[in-house]
DNA sequence: CAAAATCTTGCACACTCTGCAAGTTTTTAT
DNA sequence: ATAAAAACTTGCAGAGTGTGCAAGATTTTG
């Protein structure tokens, strides 16, 4: 067992690194020359590796070019289960959200962060492949909050729906950040959390049925 | 101006008749040999036109699978438009849906449309195309609401919100339709959206901590 | 009925993605 | 340190996807 500086073998490292390279060559490539103009051999060529090594990394472009929604999905959960249990569900789930680093505090990568999401904002096919990964990462966290509550979560809507809910807020806290890329994203996301308390959710009469 | 039955010209008709031919032909194949076993050039074959035709119609064969979600999005906005001023947003929402064909009220395809939902939920690449269309057609639901609310459909998050959270409530209802086919949708639709109501939304502490 | 508009199809072509079989590098255990 | 094992990279072959183009067929229009 040679442990180095980090707890990461060689080999790990260098598919960290290479993984990061394909990701920086895909949003570089696409930012200049435009996404449908993107090819795999480009980006590997300029990742420097083969178009077949590529393949061995991400499932396609988009695969390449998308959020990792998924990266900080583990950290939430964990802060999830660690907030007080009287907390009200969507604000256990806000302030996981916001204590983790789910949106990569690292505020060096933020204009590259932006220039992901407006991308994706912008394609239908990257925004697609976007979702698919929300998809999982929402039922992740349908499961956690299943978990924190103590019910079933298949049988009961209800995990599934605070998932869903929470994850809507993000999704329009993000795309109002890209929209107009001034205000920080956290403000957003306090906005948009705050702002469903008041959705007319509650409804106290429902319709005599004309 | 030939007006002959229906108030469409033979060339509609026709395109309407191949439309259906690709998507049958599409969901059959796909449900009897596999999705990953499933070609363009078969579907095409089946349906009987070229592959360059399916082409014409289909971006792709998840786009030929998927459910057509934008079908009934207009009526539906439609409706939501013309219910009444005094009802709180969801609600609004929730009856347009309801009172719409926006499901497809013929129960006859009944099987059908499970079936294509199943199949959905199953592969996370039909799951991406299907959740892409849908945003689209949460958009188009943004600014309607944003309409009825007489505010701003981009500066404003709220009608976003809703939008999302609506769109959430049928996405739900969906996935535990298709999860056990046995309780009929309408149902589980009146559900989830009666359990946002009570999701926690409103930040009153609901559990006195046990 | 003839011109215009539209739809279908085949063909060529670039690109995507996968399995396989080397060859190379790292790891593990002696 | 060294040899065997495990893991990674790469090229190649091959099936499949998706698009532009042009010729031919069909429908619409006047």
């Amino acid at each position: 067992m040679t442990e180095h500086a980090a707890g990461l073998g060689r080999r790990q490292q260098k598919k960290r690194e290479t993984r990061r390279a394909i990701r920086d060559a895909a949003l570089d490539l696409a930012l200049e020359n435009g996404l449908e103009n993107l090819t795999v051999e480009a980006i590997a060529q300029t990742a420097g590796v083969s178009s077949r090594t590529f393949f061995n990394y991400f499932s396609s472009k988009e695969d390449a070019l998308v959020t990792q929604a998924a990266e900080g999905a583990d950290q939430v959960c964990k802060l999830l289960l660690e907030r007080p249990s009287d907390e009200p569900p969507l604000e256990a789930f806000r302030n996981a959200v916001i204590y983790s680093n789910y949106f990569g505090a690292d505020p060096v990568n933020r204009e590259r962060v932006l220039a992901r999401q407006r991308l994706t904002q912008c394609h239908p096919s990257l925004m697609a492949h976007h979702l698919g990964k929300i998809a999982m990462v929402e039922r992740t966290f349908a499961d956690a909050l299943a978990e924190r509550m103590g019910v079933d979560a298949e049988g009961d809507m209800t995990p599934q729906l605070l998932a869903a809910v929470a994850m809507s807020a993000i999704r329009v806290a993000v795309r109002q950040w890209v929209h107009k890329g001034d205000l920080p994203l956290y403000d957003l996301l306090e906005t948009a959390f705050k702002q469903l308390e008041h959705l007319g959710l509650a409804t106290q009469h429902p319709e005599p049925a004309g």
